[in-house]
DNA sequence: ATGCCTTCTGCAAGAAGA
């Protein structure tokens, strides 16, 4: 079974790269990021046409999580136990449209969008870390009880975990997705006992670019989408990659898909 | 060439991304 994450950057836009991509690549199972619309606006049919079902879940133009499927999906979940809200002060409070999960021939995968976070003094960043906080009790819990479950989180963590996971590191001083507490975040669920398994068989290189300053030319991305697999999900790995070639080309998403395989 | 940001809503310009 070949499955992928990918943040699409508004689904609409980007419907017919996407299932190109799905095709040419021979996916069975995608996890979806910023699809940016409601399921009643997703463009199922192109997708459809494909032979991919699709689980969606969208609030508004913001966020959304989704995944396309040749692959029967069962045990649909959106959210998770204990999941924040967010609002801005003297807005109402909303569960955002960041977490989906599905299990796919036994296995259980989240489709996941990490708040951004925005300034380490922005109340989007405490939110940022309780979000992750949160996820992580779940996955103690996951680990504890099912031990034998075959899961990943898969998702846009919006998080670089090592210094070489952006380009210059000094360019990112009092920002974001580098600092101390995110770090740990991201750390907690290695400990807990998830492994990153794309990054087991690829070290080094980017997932995302920025459309600003000729941040693709120049090679100066971030690795931020990551797949984190429990231990018998990640024993089942066979293969990893991450298609840089989806950043070419016209209209693309600033992410690219990360893609595993994974024995059936 | 891999190229100077792009998406959403809603009609102008602001919010959001990272």
């Amino acid at each position: 079974m070949r499955i992928a994450t990918h943040n699409v950057n508004s689904i609409r836009t980007r419907v017919d790269r996407v299932v190109d991509w799905l095709q040419r690549s021979n996916t069975d199972v995608l996890a979806m990021q910023e699809i940016k619309c409601k399921p009643e606006q997703f463009p199922y049919k192109q997708f459809e046409d494909a032979g991919y079902a699709i689980t969606a879940h969208g609030l508004d133009q913001w966020n959304g999580v989704a995944f396309a499927s040749r692959i029967a999906i069962e045990d649909v979940e959106i959210g998770f136990s204990g999941m924040p809200s967010f609002g801005k002060e003297g807005k109402p409070q909303v569960e955002e449209a960041r977490a989906i999960a599905g299990t796919f021939n036994g296995v259980r995968l989240w489709s996941l969008y990490v708040p951004n976070g925005r300034t380490l003094e922005d109340p989007h960043y405490t939110y940022k870390l309780e979000w992750l906080d949160r996820l992580a009790s779940n996955v103690a819990e996951w680990v504890e009880h099912e031990p034998d479950l075959p899961f990943a989180l898969m998702g846009d963590f919006n998080i670089a975990p090592f210094e070489y996971d952006v380009w210059n590191i000094d360019d990112f001083a009092g920002a974001t997705h580098v600092s101390e507490p995110e770090r740990q975040a991201f750390e907690a669920f290695e400990q807990i006992g998830l492994r990153d398994v794309v990054r087991e068989r690829i070290p080094t290189g980017y997932t995302y670019w920025d459309y600003q300053q000729l941040r693709f030319p120049r090679d100066e991305g971030m690795r931020i989408d990551f797949i984190l697999g429990s231990e018998p999900f990640a024993e089942r790995v066979s293969n990893a990659v991450i298609d840089r070639n989806e950043r070419k080309g016209e209209a693309p998403s600033d992410h690219v898909p990360v893609v595993v395989d994974i024995a059936d």
